[in-house]
DNA sequence: CGCTCATTCGAAAAGGTTTTCAGATTAATT
DNA sequence: AATTAATCTGAAAACCTTTTCGAATGAGCG
């Protein structure tokens, strides 16, 4: 067990006080040349390493960052971390990881966590945006703790965010679906107090009004994100006295539990059905019949994300800039939906 | 901004001093019951929340623990720190992710980072296990640091590891594939330097050998694990004198690469030709053609070495306990390997 | 020689907590 | 009533660094 050395031992060796040790080796100009050269020298012979937690204490500043996400093992959320800590990383900031599991007393309880762990700033997806209770976030306001959304954002006053145009997601996939020859296409939307499962759904509308297709209600239905909640709507859309020739799925898995479905009762995809999904889930395109879907640009948005922290971390200001970053959604185009290429 | 209240300032409005207010919200049995039920009330109603920062610096421990992986975004080492981050939130630990990116370089940066944050464990799947340079791995044993391998796991003595029985993997998914009636099985099998791939290995020769099956070297190809490695190492197994007629494949991308070129020779699987996995990757179970593969109960990994870590924290003695947790295999059987089912 | 000014460094505080040692108060015992 | 024991609290050190303020030294100049 190597002694703890500190910047006194140093100090005491070479005859000095600790705050010359301190300047010497953090640059300070107001040193003599040759006294930094022989800090320097002494500490790297005597091992010294600068005590981290000394300096947050001091600084009040952890060089830790919080990330707050529903789940960590989805593909989409574990891409987006990928990116906050490669664009991170080489400023010096570590990654805390924070899961909720879709609870908003977990969020709660991160949140406060990470104030109370004094992180240097928070970015996060967020799991509960219907509630009015903003007391959490504001807490983290208050505390001047740079907070950037995700994907799931929330409006609330002097947070950033960062997310992919969704509307513009919905709106290419069901243009593609028209284009491909679809005339009935269906949604399977996401819960509409997201702004993201909203805005995809607007987009799917302002395709179809673009192009003379009228929207039907009854073509909207609401699933979760799963495997059987796609084969379960699927199913009653095929009850329809009018059935639709196309899906265009929010969910990836739900579009899988579509083809599934439909694989099941002998429709043929893509010449009589055609699927679109959204996310880009690596399954998508390994399937033997591949996917179409949206892609997310996850590991982007990663990294805008903590570009969008790095500008506003050293902002002393009171002024809170809010800065609403809006990606570009890509639609990679598969064999579920390309009739053309058959 | 609310101004920073600290025991000083509840300790000042009592008449007190700090460390009685320390005493009274850290539970010491040497306080007065009256007086600590005051300072825990007044405590609340002045909104004090304790400095861990200040806590981390005077106790040397931040309450914070490391984990180093290539990359977050694989299911598998996702879900591994799931499960480490479930397991100790509860404990009050908060968990930093570091990503080598297969780089020893950047693994020896990790190590000597996260120690100089002081974190009170590390637990990591180790990227470099050929190079016999442990001096980043020996400073984090002098420094008296908990350290935890999972699945890749390297020989250093004083290191707990937790990891899958990956012999006995390989044994019973290449004995499957005997029991379906495969009579020449090929192995993809990863970088032999770890063990991990050595033991699937070793675990399919043995299986061979108890059934009475002649083990062929050409049989063996090394993989990497990607699809379209899989691609060109089922190439080369055709092209042999007697093609083998089943695949133990090391890694699922692997098995997938070779499922789909084998298709595309339009040769019948599993009717004339039987895949098996390693790693239950998600895509597996969602293919149309499902992929048989060896699970690794990956969350349950993560929360085994969590607990281990948890049982070595506290032990101040230097005599450090290595625990070896050997967790079993799971195999999922699926159609690429079923022709029972047919 | 005396003054100013720049340069370089030291003393001490600040950041907030825990903990050892000892002192004070009260209760119990003789 | 006095001594002892038990209980409670205070003072100060320790954890390690940065930073403000000011002091000392020496050079340059009148």
């Amino acid at each position: 067990m190597s002694e703890k050395i500190t910047i006194y031992d140093i100090a005491k060796k070479l005859n000095i006080t600790a705050a010359t040790v301190s300047r010497a080796l953090n640059n300070n100009p107001k040193i003599k040349e040759s006294t930094r050269d022989l800090v320097i020298k002494t500490a790297a012979s005597m091992n010294y390493k600068q005590n981290k937690l000394a300096l947050a204490l001091k600084s009040g500043r952890s060089n830790n960052i919080g990330v707050i996400v529903p789940r960590i093992d989805s593909n989409f959320f574990a891409s987006v971390i990928r990116g906050i800590e490669e664009e991170l990383q080489p400023h010096g900031y570590q990654v805390i990881i924070c899961q909720t599991h879709e609870s908003a007393k977990r969020e709660n309880e991160n949140l406060y966590t990470l104030i109370d762990a004094q992180v240097d700033g928070i970015i996060m997806s967020v799991t509960d945006v219907t509630t009015e209770n903003d007391a959490a976030f504001q807490y983290v306001l208050e505390k001047n703790v740079p907070l950037i959304f995700f994907d799931r954002s929330k409006h609330i006053d002097g947070v950033s965010s960062v997310t992919i145009n969704d509307f513009k997601g919905g709106y290419i996939a069901t243009q593609h679906l028209i284009n491909e020859g679809c005339k009935a296409i269906a949604h399977f939307s996401g819960d509409q107090s997201f702004d993201i499962f909203k805005n995809r759904f607007l987009g799917y509308k302002q395709a179809l009004l673009d192009h003379g297709i009228t929207f039907k209600e009854e073509y909207v239905i609401n699933t979760k994100s799963n495997v059987d909640a796609g084969k379960e709507a699927v199913s009653k859309l095929l009850e329809l006295e009018t059935p639709p020739d196309a899906i265009f799925s929010s969910s990836d898995f739900a579009a899988l539990g579509a083809i599934q479905e439909l694989k099941e009762r002998n429709i043929n995809i893509p010449k009589d059905f055609c699927v679109a999904g959204f996310s880009n889930e690596p399954f998508t395109k390994f399937m033997e019949l591949s996917i179409t879907s949206v892609d997310q640009s996850s590991l982007e948005m990663g990294k805008m994300s903590a570009k969008v922290f790095l500008e506003q971390v050293d902002k002393t200001d009171t002024i809170k800039i809010e800065k609403k970053v809006v990606l570009a959604p890509e639609l990679h185009v598969r064999k579920s939906s390309s009739r053309t290429n058959i």
